[in-house]
DNA sequence: GACTACCGGATTGTCGACATTATTGGGGAT
DNA sequence: ATCCCCAATAATGTCGACAATCCGGTAGTC
């Protein structure tokens, strides 16, 4: 119908690509909560957020439906969307998931990792490795999801990497914790060295021992840090 | 505004409920296609969808949206959404995914259960035990879940517990495969009484290797299933 | 002075209309 | 007959408008 003839453009997309259901709009509200560039709790208004990205409000409502089914913010009939603020507890219980799904990519990695898995995964570590040697801790702790990530495309299991990709974006906020701790970053080099050798030797039970080892120490930091803590986690002001 | 006077009720909603944002759509089209309503593969026009249900096509909108983000249907831009079809890789996959959740919650249903949820827990194993003794093969598979749904909530995990629905949803229809087997219905009954009874000494690690055997079995039968089916899993017709 | 009822602004939820895009089927040229 | 191009159709994607709802402040009452 409308093909034969353009007819005058009338209005063009403002700021976003193309038509995409708000598939941007979600990228970029994501993008926008795990960098912690919205505080927890906060509201998002659609017309707002709207205007902010120059998207239309069935853009933006669309992907706030999305990352409401993600767990990323939480809306309230006739209330609105506010970003989804998860206590120390809910983290716990996020990690606890989070280790145990990585234990199985672990696993599977080291079954299934092709030579090419195995030679990014050294890459990655002998970076980390020239890193810490030269103090870099903050440039250590930035390679750490790299690896992760390299193990969970080498174990070949779209559905439980999506699955802790979703998790990780959740629990963000509670990760720095675990790196502030003296020696932890020598030691974190080492577990990563062990998984490492596990995923090489085609190894699967070692390599699952290795990332619960791993892991359990950061939850057993976590767990620390909520056992220590001041009180209930009330975040109201009294 | 127009709360001052009632005036003439306009128009009211017809089918559904209340104002509740697709969620009522989402739970019934969510129903349907985890039922085996709607087959796999089938595609989910939106002006069908709405009459079907009696529902605006803003609601079935955002409840295809909600499904595309847990996994249950697929949407490609312009071209609408169908029912996904997991392939049995992928069902295994997610299987796996599966046990290694459960083998949590049953770790943590171990350390917390309360005296109110063991006896839940009992109910259905007694329930269980007596339709096995009357033969009723069918009766037994449907209490099944329930007596899975209670260790979830007896883990107070609810993070674990909403992935763990997600993921058996999108599986289920491969499940039926597996109580097919001679015997298996026996086997199965002792295997719960074991995690219950590891659940009840509140012995987590019991509890982990009692599942872990249970769900293991499964996953033998779904991999045999796989390994033995007729060539590559192509569903197109030539 | 405290409590209740109420109104105005702000924001969400829903619907219909319209433009845009894939798809199907037919007609014409080679 | 086969292939290609093109209109007709069906369905999606997007926008604007409007009603329903919630929240804060205000006035009125006891």
């Amino acid at each position: 119908m409308a093909r034969t003839e353009g007819g005058p453009p009338g209005k063009r997309k403002a700021s976003i690509g193309a038509t995409e259901d708000g598939l941007e709009v979600y990228r970029r509200l994501r993008e926008g909560i795990t960098a912690g560039r919205f505080q927890p709790n906060e509201r998002l208004v659609e017309a707002n957020v709207s205007r902010m990205l120059g998207a239309g409000r069935t853009a933006v409502r669309a992907a706030l439906v999305r990352l409401d089914q993600e767990g990323l913010v939480t809306r309230e009939h006739n209330r609105g969307a506010r970003v989804r603020l998860v206590s120390e507890q809910e983290a716990l219980q996020i990690e606890e998931v989070r280790a145990a799904l990585e234990r199985l990519l672990a696993r599977q990695a080291a079954a299934q990792a092709t030579a090419t898995d195995i030679r990014e995964l050294r890459h990655v570590l002998v970076d980390m490795r020239k890193r810490f040697a030269s103090g870099d801790a903050i440039g250590y702790s930035e390679l750490n999801p790299k690896f992760h990530q390299l193990i969970w495309s080498a174990a070949r299991n779209p559905t439980a990497g999506r699955l802790v990709g979703t998790l990780k974006s959740q629990s963000l906020r509670y990760q720095y914790q675990t790196m502030l701790r003296p020696g932890r970053t020598e030691r974190s080099l080492r577990e990563h060295e062990l998984i490492f050798s596990a995923i090489v030797a085609h190894d699967p039970d070692a390599a699952d021992t290795a990332m619960r080892a791993h892991l359990e120490e950061v939850l057993e930091t976590l767990r620390w840090a909520i056992g220590h803590k001041s009180r209930p986690p009330h975040w109201l002001p009294d």
